[in-house]
DNA sequence: AACTTTAATCGTAATATTACGATTAGTACA
DNA sequence: TGTACTAATCGTAATATTACGATTAAAGTT
């Protein structure tokens, strides 16, 4: 199938996986670090940054997109992507909610 | 193509990456929680919990396993699982550290 | 030994993902 | 207007994921 059963899970649980999910893939996961390295919100950069062609980049930064962890300001003939911090934080929270939720091994 | 460059990365790039993509499927979100919750390890009840068919259960469970986030020790006739504290502990961190070396935006 | 229970694995089908080259759309500049 | 550049989208191929039923393997029970 390949097709998940979202309607069978709460939407904090979808909402969660679609973050982490977002997040499942190395060059997704660089052009997070670079933005938040690169002082500058540089843009097309990313692609020169990245061992992918230009349209699997693109790809990338439309699911990143997706989930709103980046938004992207056009300027000009280019693009200027950055981390969307309102969504981050909430990324953050949830994330770390998880995370936090577990203190010690119930058994085993 | 479907294959993930995973050559071109780094090793914790990749590794976030692996551990991200563990968590993203509701259904695994929901093992975990549910893991969490429970003060027993109690194993097969987590088909009972879950919306799915035993062997979508059973598969979901072997991609937390392949990450190391749970581990299962069998238990006479049934198997138990349970979060692995160790893995746990360290993938809270990675995640951490990402979420944490991001603090203003740069731009936009 | 035969039976039951539990959970992994196999086989399969449908859909998603990853990646690329080629094309297109949009903006700036000559 | 024509040209050059950037970045999105289209088309496509290869592989991965999700899900299920059926089968198998392993352990306990009768």
């Amino acid at each position: 199938m390949g097709l998940t059963k979202t309607e069978e899970f709460t939407k904090p649980q979808n909402d969660l996986a679609l973050l982490t999910k977002a997040l499942g893939h190395p060059a997704r996961i660089a052009i997070l670090q670079y933005l938040i390295r690169t002082k500058s919100c540089v843009c097309g950069d990313i692609v020169d940054e990245l061992p992918l062609s230009q349209s699997t980049v693109s790809q990338h930064l439309h699911e990143l997109k997706k989930v709103g962890l980046i938004k992207g300001d056009i300027e000009g003939p280019t693009v200027c992507y950055c981390i969307d911090e309102k969504v981050w934080n909430k990324a953050k929270k949830v994330i770390s909610d998880l995370f936090g939720s577990f203190e010690h091994p119930n058994c085993c």
